[in-house]
DNA sequence: GAAATTAGTTGGAACGTTCCAACACTTGAG
DNA sequence: CTCAAGTGTTGGAACGTTCCAACTAATTTC
């Protein structure tokens, strides 16, 4: 059960640890012998070097430290996993943690990474407040996905949430719909510039009196909830955007029970395009964000800002797309 | 961006830097008033400790480390959210690293984990040969979700899959069906013993010629593709057996490209009670597994294997239960 | 009022690596 | 044959903590 530490390996291969440390970092000053014999020693004790003393030693750790809001979106599964690989080409290892949405826990979560002296952190569409990303720029590179910021230290990688909503709102008048209600994120990231392309889109069109936001969230459950006040309050719109689909998904749960059918009584629109929108029984309309690239380019900035010690601060934005499936028709009257 | 060391804090608050370590490790043998100096000097400075330079003294971590077979399976997100909260409650934290499904990624992740030093291991439902969980084992307390094992030093939590599995059948026989096939989980963790559940119970309700399964797989494609073949050769069946919700959405997919009705044509059968699952348009019929308590159960077996040095290998197994929604129905001929 | 106890504080060793300057050989050049 | 330039190999210092034994000063006990 104890690990064997290098001076067990330069013992038993009969040489001294600084070779051992060589060999195992790969170096070609060594001869072949000596190799040999290292490399049989720490197979036959099962050696495995000590990450936290290779961590004091080189003053890095080599591992890039990323927060995810929320693992229960599959939306996230696909940035990591880029993200992910992107850092493994570039030698580099990623750990993930979670603060499962709740703002205090997220903040723990960065604090954890932080102590282990990543070398550089991304963070997935927090839903902490921006100082806490703020104060992480000030030891280590940062990277935010998902949110937009104005801090000077802290790089992001987003998608144009108001082109998005704005794809989204001329798609359904183009379809002739005019009550168009949108259901917003609530606190999340990306939430509010999406509310606001939904509004400006609205006003564009001439639709004033029609421009109706209600607070949900990024959840089902809350995407349901604001449903649910729409269908209480006022005329019922022909047709709703959801912040995101997740919440979409909330919003057809709540329009089954009430027996609206879809797109026949009401046309919905989500954000993300999940494989979920995608595979839905009734596919989803929905807005694709490039997440493979968003994590690729990321991990990019990161790995930029560590090695070459860059400091320029990047703000890249993707380019949404609108994905349209069988969620959305004309209006029937 | 140079992180402030426990001896700038001490000279910060004149005093030592043994100090500073009693007051950042919350002693009480500690004067209120130096006490307050060092955590003033402490957030003056920004000083986070070194979690490398700690484990390095401790001999310990306190970090859990949880790997994850596949991001993109919701069923996972609560699993882990219960370990996390496991964890954290008992003064450890966990972090998440992922193989994305393929065994040799896999792999390498539990080598990083093992080389940060985790205090334990949790593995949840890994797709790679058990000898890396076996290998982990000896020098770190793992503990594997999902996936039965005979090795004596690996403890495991898992649901009953072969009783699962039974149910399943046994509601569709009850239901009317005989032509009832099965798709597999492939290779995946818990893929053998739902199998072997279903072959038992279709044995044992005498449908000895209408015992029929097709390779598949974990994930939506996999599943859809086991569809295709089963479609493609012998008779159609009046209902499926999927390894695994996200595999029967793919099914479901293709079902629904082939103009065949659910659950008029055929009755599809998941695993896992996801929430897409739940709140699938079409509500799919499957099998819950506790996964809250699976998450905890496993966190709480790890943390009496580290602080109490028990040695003993547990295999907790529990029950699962059938969640009867709209995917099933009598077969209409 | 001396001795014993307690409260608070301290320096040094240890943890397992990496890196550097220095070493011992070997080889080749002049 | 001597010196310079390699080629392998080495011990020691450093990294930032924790822990322990030892210390001082204040307090209590008899």
């Amino acid at each position: 059960m104890k690990h064997p530490t290098i001076l067990d390996v330069a013992q038993e291969a009969g040489v001294s640890k600084s070779l051992v440390s060589l060999v195992m970092r790969g170096s070609d000053r060594v001869s072949a012998s000596s190799r040999e014999a290292v490399l049989e020693a720490a197979s036959k004790l099962g050696y495995r070097p000590n990450a936290a003393a290779r961590t004091m030693a080189r003053q890095r750790s080599y591992v890039i430290g990323v927060l995810i809001s929320n693992l229960h979106n599959p939306f996230f599964a696909d940035v990591v996993d880029a993200i992910d690989m992107t850092a493994t080409d570039a030698g580099y290892r990623s750990i993930l943690t979670t603060g499962n949405r709740v703002a205090e826990r997220e903040r723990l979560a960065v604090g954890t990474l932080l102590e282990m002296r990543v070398d550089g952190m991304i963070l997935v569409s927090p839903s902490f407040h921006m100082d806490c990303a703020i104060e992480a720029a000030q030891s280590v590179p940062t990277v935010l996905i998902g949110k937009a910021t104005r801090a000077p230290t802290v790089d992001s990688v987003t998608n144009d949430d108001r082109q998005g909503a704005a794809m989204v709102v001329d798609h359904l008048v183009e379809l002739g719909h005019s009550r168009i209600a949108h259901i917003d994120g609530g606190i999340g990231a990306g939430s509010k510039p999406r509310r606001t392309g939904y509004q400006r889109a609205m006003l564009r069109h001439g639709l004033t009196a029609e421009n109706r936001s209600v607070r949900g969230g990024f959840t089902e459950e809350e995407g349901g909830a604001g449903m649910r006040r729409l269908l209480a309050e006022g005329p019922r719109p022909t047709a709703v955007f959801v912040a995101n689909d997740l919440a979409a998904i909330g919003v057809l749960e709540v329009l089954r029970s009430e027996a609206l059918s879809v797109p026949g009584d009401i046309s919905v629109v989500g954000y993300d395009n999940t494989a979920m929108a995608a595979s839905h029984r009734l596919g989803l309309t929905t807005v694709d964000q490039p997440r493979h690239d968003m994590g690729r380019m990321a991990a990019e900035l990161i790995l930029a800002k560590i090695d070459q010690h860059s400091t320029a601060t990047s703000h890249v934005v993707l380019s949404p797309k609108l994905v349209v499936r069988e969620s959305t028709a004309s209006p029937t009257h």
